[in-house]
DNA sequence: TCCGTATTTTCCGTATCGGTTAAATAACCT
DNA sequence: AGGTTATTTAACCGATACGGAAAATACGGA
């Protein structure tokens, strides 16, 4: 059984020691035995949570002598934003702003071709509500 | 067994079937009966769901003669935009861009500010860090 | 009141998770 | 080679997650 990398990214995302790892890694790349420092737990329980990190997609890591240096990685990172911008709406505020000015716009870019097609006036705001779903931004 | 909101949040999440439900839900309101509809699963088990959902945050319910109602709540969606905003800088290249041009906004503030002497008056540009959540991006 | 529809609860099997300890592997240093 | 340090694997355990089936609950209506 193998989940979509949402699911895997997002299981990852579901523990604070994990979470308390990546916000580590925020600050720099380091190795294992100092990302174990601050938790009461052994370290292959550490090397386990790095493994779900690194299979969510949310680290990467290297190879320098005996150690794994980890670091963030964008991949998952991006995969999750991406995924909530579709319900962006329902709690941002200015993104209704700012997708209401996007609107209109488009509808006075609209309204220019089409004049210069026909010259018929047409009415701003059409395009809007159902748009918005499958926008990636930009 | 009380696990941060955080965690419940992203546990719900990784899950594809009540991803799908939030998908739907974000295209309005519905009942329990409706949301299961797409799904080869058996009614208590998308019933399980919506408690995960509304648990985490995620959801919300009404009560409508023998309907329950479910619609998205904002709540979590926010608190996990929030958690993901401390990592931002990593994938999002307008994130960076904008980042910079703040900076340099707060270095020409501060330079003002103590051209005049007044002590005061610190956190203007502060505010517009979290306003840039709602960035237009490019 | 009894009926039908909508939804939840309970119980159960199986799989996965997060942790442990002990042992294995990998790479450096004499 | 032998020793030290860094990290992973293996075997195991208790708790929890996800699904199903059957029964319970909630409400509106004839």
């Amino acid at each position: 059984m193998q989940p979509d990398p949402l699911s895997s990214t997002f299981a990852a995302l579901a523990d604070p020691t994990r979470r308390a790892i990546l916000a580590r890694l925020a600050l720099g790349e380091t190795s294992v035995m100092e990302l174990a420092k601050p938790f009461d737990m052994s370290l292959p329980a550490i090397s386990k949570h790095l493994k779900v990190l690194e299979h969510a997609g949310l680290i990467s890591r290297g190879r320098e002598a005996q150690w794994r240096p980890c670091r963030i990685a964008p991949v998952a990172f991006r995969e999750v934003d991406g995924w909530l911008g579709n319900f962006r709406r329902f709690w941002d505020e200015s993104f209704n702003r700012l997708d209401g000015l996007l609107e209109e716009m488009k509808a006075e870019e609209a309204a220019k071709v089409t004049a210069k097609a026909s010259p018929r006036k047409k009415s701003k705001v059409r395009v809007t509500k159902e748009k918005q779903r499958g926008r990636t931004r930009g």
